[in-house]
DNA sequence: ACAGAAGCTTA
DNA sequence: GTAAGCTTCTGTT
């Protein structure tokens, strides 16, 4: 072990307890051997071991061990032979559970580590003493308080069960003491588990208060007469002794004589059939498939190892894990795997080595190359298909991807061999109307045509960072890019919740330790910002080099771990494809009319002037209504109406709801108030920000849809955003009459009918909902029916709205608190109505809950198809946080799925189109609708083929239990065809 | 010139 | 109660 070498030593007798009393279920083998705590124990190694890198801290361990307890008796007894004396004998339960956990170390391929006469918390202790002599750092995998004295500069803790990294400032908050602290605060407030006397009646506040005033316990012990409070002051003189022993014994000893030494400590690949035997052994289907996906073995080829048992009956001595393993696998224990080239790696251990070697890469701006001149060009060319693999990044003059005119490109083939193309930068000043093109740069033609083999090269992966912008540049000059990998994308896929930016500089950040240059370091800010023809060639060629890359070595760190975490698929069939697909939707855009708008915009403008006025009238004074600070004080201060609720920042709430109570109390201002807002929000988001996206070449409306940036796997849709356009007032469906078909054409809406319900009711596949949509009955109706058992038919408009509310309710993590708000009713009533819909419906409630615990335990949920929304929230302490957390992952899996299932179709639909000989294009997606422009000749013969592809969007990979149901109609505007 | 809060639009 | 983006106002840089 050297400098810069990373340590893991898990706490392994201190994880049994702990994973034995977390997991309620009591888990069992076939045969009825209990296993819950080696589930938990195996779950939390391999999750350390594929996973380290996605901790807090970014580490990744070089060394690994795990530290057991030997026996119960210690030298500790020799000190204080009460020590530990009162601690009863393990559940029977976990008797035999001790000897398979260390069996499954040994499976993998970790040292398993205990002493006799020495606590694993010694052996912890000195393991880290000899990491930190050699430069080394240590993270102890535990929460346990014991083990905090050891924390300092180069030792962590992390606890793996709250996924929570503990360093000094975490012990300081907790505890309030610092780590070296920590012996005197334990030694004054015992310990009643381990049977540490302490003081009585000094608890960890009292004890750092006094460590703060006296510095120490030496000096609280020897100045206790300064102690103010007269019976504090008297139990610590009577119990100076019992602090002192107390000390001593939970005092970790550093220097035990180990005979193992760090060197045995070296991380190995994990033995991938040894390791799927012992756990086909235990039965963890799960794990077994993970562990087959990561190490690429074929699980169903290895047969389950053979187990013998020492079962709690049998058992001897004061600790059964002691001494001989009580499980031995059936093949012999093969030699240590020597060093292998990276070839041979599973992708976890690759993306693991990766991941390291990159943090230690260096960047150098000087290295990389401006390629001025053509056969420098191609020879880069042909370096970079000799290599199979290059990273390629366009530098344009905007950012919209319509817009932009190329400046560069640039290259990079391995890391730190970049280049950076020149082609169309300027001379001086910005200022200067077209400051002259620069000399020395390869004619764009010339270099398009050099570069377009490559971008074409079926054997050389293009490696791009949001490849969606790129490639709609490229496309615009007559160039595809295939076949690609988006560096972006992957790091969606594998980090979605995790973190919220997937772009570059976040990415260097986080996974190459590196702050990349900022874009508007290089192009200034605000007023003086130059688009980037116009900055330097040599300091475009630095941050072009660098971005590329960065993207390079990204994608050597990130790819392996799609297939190390088994997302392979998600990748290839939700995200990746989608980019050729949106690409061109964007290019398409969308015709409006902007008479329609202008004559509304005209209209609105009018409507708010004359509002506006009466506002004045019945406030008595001119004021900004746009203001909610102000409306709040002439509302509720100045004219003393009854004010409802106040904001998280002390203000009067304005919000429509609390204005539209008073209106309904007979108030007129507040109702001008909400008509007033309703017609500027139209005017202002709508019918005058939409013209100014129409497209000056093609007169059209081009959104841009981001791929990255939910949690669930919805897209979104900017600049501008065409996924909210107003729909449910008839003012709003104005706005919609100015998306129009072209000439000629007409415009399809096709959208899913309840698609979040039929996806909940296959998930946890209740009875009455797959019913219910197999009979295509009204799924709001049938849930009142059930709940209320009123008859579907003449049932009261109001006791149906409760139940879809309801339904509503359920999809997005259903509270009391909600549901009461949304239909207006007392939370209790709300509450009741939550009850009786989980009586008639248990099914929803258990799936829930189910829900909730895999989130819990694994800080992520999935969708029907894999995809991963991660929640590291969720073990939050911070009840609200929590509860937040719990309701966002009861909606992922349900809003994620669905977003899936229309993922699929939009990546099938232009080549069904096409095969069905239909020039029909896809324009728009608003979640679960999908808009086409065609010729009006054809719009008939469009449908029946977009509503297949829509409704079998989910086969083959998933059989819904439930059918699709999508409704489609062709219209010359938007609002006519929705 | 930018950031956060409040409010409103959609599925 | 879920998931988003845009505009205005307001206070800070």
């Amino acid at each position: 072990m050297k400098k810069g070498d990373h340590l893991f030593l898990v706490d392994g007798s201190g994880y049994i307890f702990r994973a034995y009393h977390a997991l309620p279920p009591l888990t069992r083998k076939s045969d009825g051997l209990p296993v819950g705590a080696v589930a938990g124990f195996c779950n939390m190694l391999w999750k350390l071991m594929v996973d380290a890198r996605n901790t807090d801290a970014g580490v990744v361990p070089t060394h690994f061990a795990v530290i057991f307890d030997y026996s119960s008796k210690t030298f500790r007894n020799d000190l204080y032979p009460e020590y530990k004396a009162n601690r009863s004998a393990p559940p029977e339960d976990l008797i035999p559970q001790f000897g398979l956990i260390r069996e499954a170390t040994r499976a993998f391929n970790l040292p398993c580590i205990e002493m006799e006469g020495y606590e694993a918390d010694d052996l912890i202790a000195t393991y880290a003493r000899l990491a930190c002599e050699v430069g080394g750092d240590t993270t102890i995998i535990s929460s346990d308080k014991d083990l905090m004295q050891l924390v300092g500069p180069t030792v962590g803790m992390y606890d793996p069960m709250k996924d929570r990294q503990i360093g000094i400032p975490e012990v300081v908050e907790k505890w309030g003491v610092p780590p070296e602290k920590m012996i005197d605060l334990q030694a004054l407030t015992g310990d009643s588990i381990d049977n540490v006397p302490g003081v009585p009646g000094i608890g960890p506040k009292t004890a750092a208060l006094l460590l703060e005033q006296f510095g120490d316990l030496d000096q609280l012990l020897e100045r206790a007469g300064e102690i103010k409070q007269e019976k504090r002051r008297q139990t610590i003189i009577d119990n100076a002794d019992n602090a002192r022993i107390s000390r001593k014994l939970v005092t970790l000893k550093n220097d035990v004589p180990v005979s193992e030494g760090l060197e045995a400590f070296t991380l190995h690949e994990p033995d991938g059939p040894k390791l799927i035997a012992f756990l086909k052994a235990m039965e963890f289907s799960t794990l077994t498939r993970r562990v087959a996906e990561a190490t690429g073995a074929e699980a169903g080829e290895i047969a389950a190892a053979t187990v013998a048992v020492e079962r709690a009956d049998t058992a001897h001595g004061p600790d059964v894990g002691a001494g001989q393993p009580a499980l031995r696998l059936s093949d012999e224990e093969g030699a240590p795997p020597t060093a292998t080239p990276e070839e041979g790696r599973t992708p976890s251990l690759l993306s693991a080595l990766r991941a390291e070697a990159a943090v230690a890469g260096k960047f150098d701006a000087a290295a990389y190359e401006a390629i001025r001149d053509l056969p420098t060009l191609q020879r880069w060319v042909a370096a970079a298909q000799e290599a199979g693999v290059v990273a390629f990044d366009t530098q344009t003059t905007t950012q919209d991807p319509m817009q932009a005119e190329l400046c560069g490109f640039a290259l990079a083939f391995a890391p730190g061999r970049a280049a950076y193309v020149p082609l169309a930068h300027k001379a001086g000043d910005g200022d200067l109307l077209g400051g002259g093109l620069l000399q020395n740069q390869v004619a764009v033609r010339d270099a398009l045509a050099a570069i377009q083999p490559l971008l074409a090269d079926a054997s050389v992966l293009k490696i791009l960072q949001n490849g969606k912008f790129d490639l709609t540049v490229m496309q615009r000059y007559g160039l595809d890019i295939a076949p690609f990998d988006d560096t972006m994308l992957i790091s969606y896929v594998l980090d979605a919740g995790t973190s919220s930016h997937h772009n570059l500089e976040a990415l260097s950040q986080r996974w190459l330790g590196h702050t990349a240059t900022a874009f508007k370091d290089v192009t200034g800010t605000g007023k003086s910002a130059v688009s980037f023809d116009h900055v330097a060639v040599e300091r475009a060629t630095a941050y072009a080099g660098e971005e590329v890359d960065i993207t390079l070595r990204l994608w050597r760190v990130l790819k392996p771990r799609l297939a190390a975490e088994g997302l392979v698929s998600v990748y290839e069939r939700l995200e990746r494809p989608l980019v050729k697909t949106l690409a061109a939707m964007e290019q398409r855009g969308i015709s409006i009319d902007r008479q329609i708008l202008s004559r509304l915009s005209g209209e609105l403008a009018q409507r708010a002037a004359g509002l506006e006025e009466e506002v004045y009238q019945h406030a008595g004074e001119r004021f900004t209504i746009g203001s909610p600070k102000q409306l709040g004080d002439i509302l509720f201060g100045r004219m003393g109406l009854p004010g409802g609720t106040k904001t998280k920042t002390g203000q009067w709430s304005t919000t429509a709801q609390v204005l539209e109570e008073l209106a309904a109390e007979g108030h007129e201002l507040p109702r001008k108030i909400v008509d007033w807002r309703q017609l500027t929000k139209l005017k202002s988001t709508y019918t005058d920000a939409l013209p100014a996206h129409v497209d000056p070449q093609t007169m059209r409306v081009h959104t841009s849809y981001s791929l990255a940036s939910t949690t669930t796997g919805r897209l979104s849709s900017v600049e501008p955003n065409l996924q909210n356009i107003p729909v449910r007032t008839a003012e709003g469906r104005k706005i919609r009459t100015a998306f129009i078909a072209g000439k000629g054409n007409r415009l399809i809406s096709a959208d899913y009918s309840q698609i979040e319900l039929r996806v909940l009711a296959h998930m946890a596949n209740i009875p009455q909902l797959v019913q219910a949509f197999a009979d295509g009955v009204d799924i709001h109706a049938m849930t009142a029916s059930e709940m209320f058992g009123v008859p579907v038919e003449g049932m009261p408009s109001e006791v149906r709205r409760r139940a879809k509310a309801i339904n509503f309710g359920i999809i997005y993590g259903i509270s009391a608190f909600g549901l009461a708000n949304q239909l207006s009713i007392a939370r209790e009533e709300a509450s009741d109505y939550i009850k009786r819909y989980f009586e008639r419906f248990p099914g929803i409630r258990d799936y829930m809950e189910e829900t909730k615990a895999f989130a819990r335990e694994n800080g992520y949920v999935e969708t029907i198809f894999g995809r991963r929304a991660h929640y590291p929230e969720i073990r939050a302490s911070n009840p609200s946080i929590r509860a937040n957390n719990e309701r966002a992952a009861i909606n992922a899996p349900i809003q994620g799925s669905a977003a899936d299932i229309i993922r699929r179709a939009m990546v099938r639909m232009d080549a069904a189109l096409a095969k069905a000989g239909l020039s029909a294009r896809m324009l728009l997606q608003v979640h679960d609708e999908l808009i086409f422009e065609t010729a009006e000749a054809e719009a008939e013969a469009t449908m029946p083929v977009v509503k297949a592809v829509m409704e079998n969007a989910a086969m083959p990979a998933v059989a819904l239990r439930v059918p699709l149901q999508v409704d489609a109609r062709a219209a010359l505007n938007w609002d006519e065809a929705h």
